[in-house]
DNA sequence: TCAATAGTGTCTGTCAGACAGTATGTG
DNA sequence: CACATACTGTCTGACAGACACTATTGA
């Protein structure tokens, strides 16, 4: 940026340039918020208030505005949902601009997926007309099995929420996004509030995958991985003991982030 | 989408609709394309023949047009700077679109990548004022360290382009997801034309990491990968015997696109 | 026979899958 | 004590790293 000053001219261009006849589009972001409750692997969705797709179920996401980044935009929007400014895992998914995908206008969403351990139930208010988590396992999106034998938070018979414009492909992608990235990185810690025992991490895993890997050996690949986790202090939580059983150790996340190999999912 | 119409009132709406007061983008798209000539990874640059970044080198790329999808709009400018349909792998890399990044407007650019075999030098004409493959070890890159080890095009002291925009980062985000995709995906066969040899498709690797497998071991992985090449038929062809040694045994790309695990990269 | 390229065999360490066992808490 | 949860050990097979070896051509 600093060497463009040295081109001969280049101030007088700009200031005489004028938009050239070239198409216009409104971009916009799309969030695919992730997070685990009671085990189950959740989206949020929004319930749309307006025309198109009245009554159907989307993505939270705006339009980017003017100065804005596309990143901060990204933010904003999860920070109007959540309530808090976003502390968790934010990644750009990919870009959906096909011709039609708004019968408004020429659109492209700039998908992300985000994640963050256990968030609570939506604010009201906001320009959405409601807001909720749904499993994702119940999300009807194009080639997804949703995630067969993890726990079930529904029943066979559970709600299933339509999905505006092409949402149910982004839900998709980001699925996939994450269950592979579970594979080769330190995700999965996006996905617990510190401390976490190592039952808790690994029911991450459960929550995504479908399938949790053996008890043993995943204990084996997350300790042996330098980084990973880190070991906590021991709490003098007397409210954990909920349950009769040996008290788990503790952890924080390592400062990892690649698993070199990668866990690779069951089956 | 077929289920839309059922909505009560959205055609009424749609019909009624004006776009309200959203900032207006320009959408274009930019080409990380590689390929490997003479075992030397290259990529594609033009150089701008007009403000801003006047005489600087820059990805091909332009602006989506009306009606076109994203993908379609990359196919065209790819086609456009080879001369025929694009046939190689393409894929989206992500997008960029900070404010500021172009200084005549706002602009988010929706980056690819795109490889090939082999590919020519480039047509003349087009709206670059010329266009030429520069080894991409050559290029300077942010928190790029080029390819070390890879067989010099240019020597030490070759020529370095000045890129224009953000485009040093696009084509360092595009570097490293071709080298990564090289460990867990079939995509070296992509930069290698039909039919090869093992020690062709082993200099794929040479040139995008900077070193090779282990000769034994990579045949092993490759050979032993169901689908990653099948066998071709020997080809009658006395025009490979310019080099004295046993002739190669031929394969063609097969249909396996993951590998599972993957080949990771020494180092 | 030599040089040059292509291709094979094998030893070894690392690591994941499978699964049986031990430890430590509560009622 | 039983019981529940947490944690450890170990056998085995798959596979990658390293490297020595054989094969087939042309000059």
């Amino acid at each position: 940026m600093s060497a463009r000053s040295r081109v001969p001219g280049e101030q007088d261009f700009l200031a005489a340039y004028h938009p050239a006849d070239f198409p216009v589009f409104a971009v916009t972001v799309d969030m695919a918020l992730f997070t685990v409750r009671a085990g189950v692997l959740c989206t949020l969705l929004v319930q749309r208030a307006e025309h198109p797709y009245l009554g159907y179920w989307a993505l939270p996401g705006g339009f980017v505005r003017a100065g804005e980044s596309v990143e901060a935009a990204a933010r904003r929007e999860l920070a109007e949902e959540t309530g808090t400014p976003f502390a968790g895992h934010l990644e750009q998914l990919r870009t959906y601009g096909d011709p039609g995908r708004d019968p408004r206008m020429r659109v492209v969403s700039v998908a992300h997926v985000a994640l963050a351990p256990d968030l609570p139930d939506p604010v009201a208010g906001g320009d959405a007309g409601s807001a909720r988590w749904w499993a994702t396992e119940d999300m009807r999106v194009p080639g997804g099995t949703g995630v067969p034998g993890a726990p079930d938070a529904g029943g066979a018979d559970a709600e299933v929420p339509e999905l505006a414009f092409d949402h149910g492909q982004i839900v998709a992608d980001a699925l996939e996004r994450v269950r592979a990235k579970l594979e080769y990185t330190t995700l999965a810690t996006g996905f617990v509030s510190e401390p976490f025992t190592l039952a808790e991490l690994r029911r991450v895993y459960l929550a995504v995958w479908g399938s949790a890997p053996d008890l043993g050996n995943f204990r084996r690949k997350v300790l042996g991985t330098a980084g990973f986790v880190v070991p906590a202090e021991r709490s003098p939580d007397p409210a954990a003991g909920l349950a009769g059983g040996r008290p788990p150790l503790l952890y924080r996340r390592g400062s990892a982030s690649a698993l070199r190999p990668p866990m690779l999912r069951p089956g």
